[in-house]
RNA sequence: GACCCCAUCGUCUAGCCCGGUCAGGACACAAGAUUUUCAUUCUUGUAGCGCGGGUUCAAAUCCCGCUGGGGUCGCCA
């Protein structure tokens, strides 16, 4: 049976990276019917935070990946003692202080990797080196080998020793992990053979670089997972995104949910080269999952933000705001940019694009505006539809073309040159705002 | 520096294993159509097998070298 896991510590948020290694072993797991297993590496007790720890389960959960099992390497200290100590009974280690450490000897490491087929190390190599860099000789002129830390001096184990102890107790068939793991493989291996545990298979990852193809950092904005759900991104978008990161369906698909991904997945068939992260593409595979998303779904999705932004309280028109929001859908890349879209919705006071105000409002349309009010004023029933009818009456009556008229008005309601249908606006902002505005260009323009 | 990994449009990728399809798709970009604007949608286009050797009738595909990029060299994980 395939039996995987993600080993993530909590020494900080859950991030990107390890997000798509948690995802492709998900994703293994539930291709093959397997088990997914969760592992919380918090060996390090003064980096290791609890906040940490929830917020990553937290972000797991929010991107729908579920777990079968879930461990914490501090709930078994003692294991790892005994197994360092069962070592050092059998000569294959020794203590040096409260440390102890496992005698590196000359092999030949084979590692099966899935992704990458067989990759070998000479323990040869892994030698001690002064200060100077010079390798450092035994008593015998040889190359000192550099042996492997079991236990640290504060009687801590060692991340490479508390690892294989668990991915061999935990029957973990195959350990997909990143490819930064790959030359802790060889010595990971040492310690399955000297604990005589069978070997699981491999399959490492590539890594995700940031956009200009260097090492993702802090710097790239959005790291963690957390940022992009503040930033308005959709889980399942996020998700679909980090797939394709090394991984294609292989139909020509882009848009796949976690459940056609499983259909067809092969840890196989994932690709060797490290991918370069596109916010663009992010961003355009979250505007396509925000179109799928149902008006009355999305606008349970906005309303968090509206409410963080302090657009709207506890008592609103939720059937008003899901017409706003079915207005808006179909240009959002992000949640957020709904923000920025509908500032002038609710809040009365307007956030001009100076661009837009010189452009449409510097030339005096009092004429314009004033027959515009009265003929909004005679609409009785306030809808988009009517409200044209008053605008082309207005238009008409003035005998100019419609976008004489259209670009000024949409400035004067909202402050932007862009947006939905102009009438639909109109109309959601009611005669009496509409008119207040109009109002008020006529008193900025004089 | 040592060891290891990798290499198809600007980016993500299909194709590579089992050589022979104008090297396919997507993002981005450009042009056009639709639209009162923006966006959406649709159509079209620009753009790629890092280099050099082999093997072969034939190489993106197999082999070698080079170059380039990346990772690791902690009693961190």
């Amino acid at each position: 049976m395939v039996k995987v896991r993600f080993a993530p510590s909590p020494t900080g948020f859950l991030h990107i990276g390890g997000a798509r290694t948690a995802l492709f072993n998900w994703m293994y797991a539930r291709a093959q019917n397997g088990k997914f297993v969760l592992r919380i590496e918090d060996t390090d007790q003064q980096r290791s935070k609890k906040e940490y720890e929830e917020e990553i389960l937290r972000s797991m959960k929010w991107l729908g990946l579920d777990w079968d099992e879930l461990h914490y390497q501090s709930h078994r200290f003692d294991l790892y003692r005994d197994m360092a100590q069962k070592l050092v009974d059998e000569g294959k280690a020794y203590k040096d202080g409260e440390a102890i450490l496992l005698k590196t000897l000359k092999d030949d490491i084979k590692i099966y990797d899935l992704i990458r087929g067989e990759i070998n190390f000479d323990t040869s190599n892994f030698v001690v080196r002064g200060e100077d860099g010079g390798v450092e000789l035994d008593e015998h002129n040889q190359p000192k080998l550099k042996d492997e830390v079991l236990i640290k001096g504060d009687g801590s184990p060692d991340y490479n020793f508390c690892c294989v102890i668990d991915d061999a107790l935990m029957e973990i068939s195959c350990v997909v992990r990143g490819e930064d793991h790959i030359s802790n493989t060889p010595k990971q291996i040492l310690i399955y053979k000297a604990l005589g545990f069978k070997i699981p298979k491999f399959a490492h990852l590539p890594l995700i670089m940031a956009e200009d193809g260097t090492r993702m950092s802090k710097r790239m904005g959005a790291v963690a997972v957390s940022d992009y759900k503040e930033q308005g991104f959709l889980p399942d978008a996020l998700v679909n995104y980090l797939m394709l990161l090394g991984w294609s369906p292989g139909n020509n698909q882009e848009i796949v949910t976690l459940q056609q991904a499983i259909k067809n997945f092969s840890i196989k068939k994932v690709n060797k080269a490290a991918a370069a992260f596109s916010m663009e593409k992010l961003r355009w595979i979250n505007g396509q999952y925000i179109k799928q998303t149902d008006t009355e779904k999305l606008t349970e999705l906005l309303i968090p933000f509206l409410e963080k932004a302090n657009y709207i309280n506890q008592d609103f028109d939720r059937q008003g705001l899901k017409s706003i929001v079915e207005l808006f859908k179909v240009r959002l890349s992000t949640l957020t940019e709904f923000l920025e879209w509908t500032d002038f919705i609710f809040h009365d006071k307007l956030q001009f694009d100076p661009e837009a105000k010189e452009k449409h409002l510097s030339q005096d349309r009092s004429k314009e505006f004033n027959l515009l009010i009265n003929n909004f004023k005679q609409v009785e029933n306030y809808d988009a539809i009517s409200c044209e009818e008053a605008f082309k009456k207005t238009v008409g009556e003035l005998g100019i073309k419609p976008g004489e008229l259209v670009h000024p008005l949409r400035v004067a309601l909202t402050g932007k040159a862009m947006g939905p249908s102009l009438f639909d606006i109109v109309a959601i902002l009611g005669k009496e705002r509409t008119i207040e505005r109009l109002n008020s260009a006529l008193k900025t323009d004089s």
